[in-house]
DNA sequence: ATCTCGATTGGCT
DNA sequence: GCCAATCGAGATG
């Protein structure tokens, strides 16, 4: 398996965001290993981004991984639901990615359970919903994704296949930035808010 | 397409 | 205690 470089995640979060696209998030377990390709991504800024968790450098106990070196995990709850993120930048310059969906490649059936549904588009094509499939929560905290021994790994695409990116505003967001900082591939059935999508 | 309700946590007064 | 928050599911028209 090639695992994607530290330094990968030390570029601006809107570079890293894009360039996560079509990767491999894999979460090692027990008795098998969980893969899907990343197809939705959502950049965010620190002090200066409002819907950031470090926006005015506000430290607490949830952003704090945020100042940190990029390529760890930050794992926090929302409406109940754990949302995944890896930290971007260098230490003290806190930047994140949210990762919003994925394509299911490898122990499907996993999946299957712990959404408890059999719909293959329902079960990671939404924030709250790969965590859930994946088993994702805060104790990954700090997780570097970049190392060998981690439980959660990004390695490299699968294959070197042509895509479009798409981009748009983030969603959920109330007070955004006016740029669009939310990455998709194109025709990519995993990708979340499909109704959205269909919109101008 | 739009709404509405439930979900969990941590920050703040 | 109160409330917002990078959401999801189900109901309704």
């Amino acid at each position: 398996m090639n695992i994607i470089d530290e330094n990968f995640y030390l570029q601006s979060s809107e570079k890293v965001a894009k360039n996560l696209l079509g990767k491999n998030l894999i979460k090692k377990e027990e008795n098998c290993v969980l893969k899907g390709k990343i197809v939705e991504v959502e950049a965010y800024y620190g002090e200066d981004d409002p819907a950031s968790r470090a926006f005015q450098n506000r430290v607490t106990k949830v952003s704090r991984w945020m100042w940190k070196k990029g390529g760890i995990a930050f794992i926090y709850m929302v409406h109940g639901h754990w949302l995944f993120n890896i930290v971007t930048g260098k230490t003290d310059q806190p930047e994140g990615i949210l990762i919003r969906a994925l394509e299911p490649l490898k122990n499907i059936d996993r999946m299957k359970e712990r959404r408890q549904t059999s719909n293959l588009e329902n079960l990671t094509s939404g924030p709250g919903k790969l965590t859930q499939a994946f088993s994702l929560n805060d104790k990954y905290n700090g997780s570097k994704v970049y190392h060998p021994c981690s439980k959660i790994i990004v390695g490299e695409s699968d294959n070197k296949e042509e895509f479009k990116i798409e981009d748009s505003y983030r969603v959920g967001v109330s007070k955004d930035l006016s740029r669009k900082l939310r990455f998709f591939i194109k025709d990519n059935c995993f990708v979340s808010k499909k109704n959205m999508r269909r919109k101008k």
